[in-house]
DNA sequence: GTTGAACTCCTTATGGCGTAAGGTATCATC
DNA sequence: GATGATACCTTACGCCATAAGGAGTTCAAC
């Protein structure tokens, strides 16, 4: 199970990002294109959605469109490029920005949970590396939200920026960690609660002394499933959309969330808007 | 440029990480093994050290040992368990616990700064899946510590859950930024500074209408670079070690985590120990 | 000693991948 | 009709992980 985060030419990956259409005008010799970019794209977004990135090859997405692999060469320059774009496009399914009516932690939190969310429908998109960004439009009006958000709270350039990567990375990270369970879930056919509890036998038998080598780590882990075990056992056993990983990351999406907003509500307090 | 995330057998990487020397007792018939387990983790992780993920194969990592790519499988399932192998071994240089002399606060920050250098010496280690948790007995041990200092702070299990996996993800992701950003570099032999130069020369000449359709992006990106532009340009110019976008990070680094520590410290004093 | 099992390590082969090279068919223009 | 641009194809190369099976090495048991 390989993933790929990829980083192919930035000079054009960014051309074809942000400058639409470069032969949209009618008339050019040779045979009229039968494909585009964007149903590439599409494409391979499906496959991806389908497959997780593993299975996104230039074979497979060129398989879903009826054409041979070569023939997408001729829209875009290889697989890495082509990545950028999925990973661009599929942020065009965030919402925009909204009125703040409730304030500037409403809509950090509503901005958050969206992102989430749209993570979670596409879960590969967390695999793609965001380190040296290869920024397209919508992955922009994604942050532009956010900043805007930020400084209408009264924040200086400084704690911004921090806030920012300290919001973006959290709610990337927690996805992954709930995109990658169901990946293995769905894959294996093993739930989660099933996998924990494999998992942790096993490590009582090749660590009979964990609790005595990590101490605070055993008592997390049982304060854990007390507090929380009886909750899930009210639960009403029918539902299975979200089994119980899935719901204590929700929590500890919102618990994490809350701190850090905390952290941020204590930086404006400090300094009282421009 | 394609990177590795890897899950392999879960039990097998779980039983070589936890249960060393299966055959140590020495009377074994056979030839006797010229590798070792050992060998090949640190061969791999050489390998990685100097070429990224990208460049780790089975071929590379034998060749290293001077031996063929199927030698390896005689000690290790196959390269998914390997590179878990890898990831855990490299957390054992990880400082272990100090006395806190100086309060949860320091100790946090302390454990936050060692384990972002320690992802800086191995960059491919912050391109490896965290989310379903192969936890070796190393990595276990740097989560125990992070734990023990808040369960010290007096947070509950829940606070204490989203603590850590905001302050992981943090770090992780920070550093990440940064150890792609000194790949990309070395790699290309383009600095930093002229490689976003470029970028933003590109964009503007892609997207003249920037400023307009992302106000808020654009201001945030003029007081960066009117805050600090400044500031290095009185660096002494022949320090190259620390090229611009990293000591930006460190800053963000810096802030970001603050702005953390400060919503733990609102929890803290919210619920005042057990 | 000799044998046979256990073990290490090798060569070879399979089926994937991205994509370079070069061929052919289709079209607008001259 | 010829020209040249374009879309799409087939083929091939050099990677990759690893399955299969063979050759050599070392021990315990006889």
């Amino acid at each position: 199970m390989s993933i790929f985060a990829g980083q192919g030419d930035a000079g054009r990956s960014m051309a074809l990002l942000w400058a639409p259409r470069a032969r949209a005008t009618g008339s050019a010799p040779g045979p009229k294109p039968t494909l585009s970019v964007e149903a590439i794209v599409e494409a391979g977004i499906a496959v991806a959605d389908a497959d997780t990135l593993a299975g996104l090859s230039m074979r497979t997405v060129a398989q879903r469109l009826g054409r041979s692999s070569m023939a997408l060469y001729t829209y875009v320059p290889g697989k890495a490029e082509l990545l950028d774009l999925m990973y661009d496009r599929v942020h065009a399914e965030m919402p925009p920005a909204r009125d703040p009516d409730g304030g500037w932690r409403e809509a950090v939190t509503a901005w958050a949970g969206e992102l989430w969310s749209l993570y979670l429908r596409h879960p590969w998109v967390v695999q793609v590396s965001y380190a040296r960004p290869v920024l397209g439009p919508n992955e922009q009006a994604v942050l532009e939200r956010l900043v805007g958000i930020l400084y209408g709270a009264g924040l200086d350039a400084g704690t911004l920026r921090g806030t920012v990567t300290a919001l973006f990375h959290f709610v990337r990270g927690t996805a992954q960690t709930v995109a990658e369970a169901r990946l293995a879930a769905t894959a294996t056919g093993v739930s989660d609660q099933e996998w924990w509890a494999g998992r942790s036998a096993l490590l009582g038998e090749l660590a009979p002394d964990f609790a005595e080598r990590f101490p605070m780590s055993a008592r997390l882990a049982g304060e854990t499933a007390a507090g929380h075990g009886d909750d899930s056992a009210q639960e009403p056993p029918g539902d299975e959309a979200a089994p119980y990983l899935e719901r204590q990351m929700d929590r500890t999406f919102t618990v994490g969330l809350a701190i850090l907003l905390d952290g941020v509500e204590a930086a404006v307090g400090r300094e009282p808007g421009p």
